[in-house]
DNA sequence: ACAAAAGTGTTAATCTTACACCCATGG
DNA sequence: CCATGGGTGTAAGATTAACACTTTTGT
């Protein structure tokens, strides 16, 4: 009852999704300098500092660790286990946030790719603590809610061709979708805007058209009563 | 980065959920005997000890507080805003609780319900800190939770008539629920079994048959890739 | 006998799924 | 002209939603 004797210790980590079409889904991780588990993969992350807010935290770790913004952030799970690390209690609030592939690309090609990295999330090294359980829970929640939330678009570009979307929807829910139908569903939903643009092709095919995802509508729509599935 | 000066304290919550057919559904709180917010409500919850697990922490709280042992927990979410506490900084991870129907009139009856009561959702008095975010996210997700797991019958006796569940779906719902669709579509699930008993009625009316929640076998159906959904 | 609650089927409408051919472009 | 990827409609099947009368009990 009394707090005066707690020692715990207050963190933050931020599991952080990026796609491209050609790498699929893929997690940031930087690589640890110091024991406990030297040169291991880690999720970024740190620990709060007094009067900071905890999306705070994480935006400023996230900046302060691989110069990322994140596009979308939102909190994911609490671990807090006595011996998830070897040195003291601490407990970490994890959070999971999205990338669009525009940032996913720069960083790719950034110099301080020695310490912070992309992984597809099907070729993960070996990570530090508990960190891969902190991985998997956050993997299960976007694979859970891409379906009922439109939160696909934060990983894409603002502007993007149809193929792109079900691409994502495909990698994520590993299965195989069909064209036809999974495009007038997502029209029939009423919150793409087509664009004027073309797709210039990368090789051979035709082009194809953009779309844009419109928020104002999916939040007016949304409070209507309308509800996103796929 | 560095961890010295950090004096954040560390804290866990419960919103306790119950449910009788008469009251409808209810949250445990308790009354704050000591400044701040002395004489308001407040969600059970205290201190995590060094060496203790987050959910061993709500047990013992909710114990020591209220005498109660819960059903069923999960956590919610974690509360970390700088100012939530007007003495100090405390994050508090809140979980999210139900207990049976008999343990919910059990407490109802007993005789600490000077400091620790059962408010109906629809009827909350003033709340201390933050209690009230944190009970709306509660009751937020109790609702969506409902409608794709089977928590449901977390909150009912382990056998109970057929009726129970609909009006308890009702509540939650907040919608009228035709009660042949409803019926068909719980039994087609394969989740219920049919006990040999039958409810004695209270008052008038045909007496209803009694069932179970078949706990097994809906983990069962689940991995072989059925999904729950009301 | 009547009031109250439980039990039970059918039909129309909607939504979902499966499926294949033509079009625009680059090489 | 061919290879590649984009674009588009229809029909059968499954699911959901709407709807009312009969049964059993207590009073």
């Amino acid at each position: 009852m009394t707090s005066s004797e707690q020692h715990i210790k207050v963190a933050v980590d931020a599991v952080v999704f990026g796609y491209s079409k050609h790498e699929g889904v893929s997690v940031l991780l930087i690589q640890r300098k110091y024991p406990p588990f030297q040169n291991s993969w880690a999720i970024p992350g740190g620990f709060v500092l007094e009067g900071e807010s905890l999306e705070a935290a994480v935006r400023r770790e996230l900046q302060e660790e691989t110069g990322i913004e994140v596009n979308y952030l939102e909190q994911l799970y609490t671990f807090g286990d006595p011996g998830r690390d070897p040195r003291q209690r601490i407990i970490s609030i994890a959070y999971f946030a999205l990338v669009q592939s525009a940032q996913f690309q720069q960083l790719k090609a950034s110099t301080d790719a020695e310490h912070a990295q992309w992984f597809g999330i099907k070729q993960l090294p070996e990570l530090a603590f508990d960190h891969l359980d902190i991985l998997k829970v956050a993997i299960e929640r976007i694979r859970a809610k891409i379906r009922y939330q439109p939160i696909g678009f934060e990983l894409l570009d603002k502007v993007f061709p149809f193929a792109d979307l079900e691409h994502l929807y495909m990698t994520l829910l590993d299965r195989d979708i069909d064209r036809r139908n999974f495009s007038r569903k997502m029209l029939a939903l009423g919150i793409l805007d087509e664009t004027n643009e073309y797709a210039k092709p990368e090789g051979k095919g035709r082009p194809s058209k953009m779309y844009r995802f419109n928020e104002q509508r999916y939040q007016q729509l949304e409070k209507e009563g309308m509800n996103f599935e796929v």
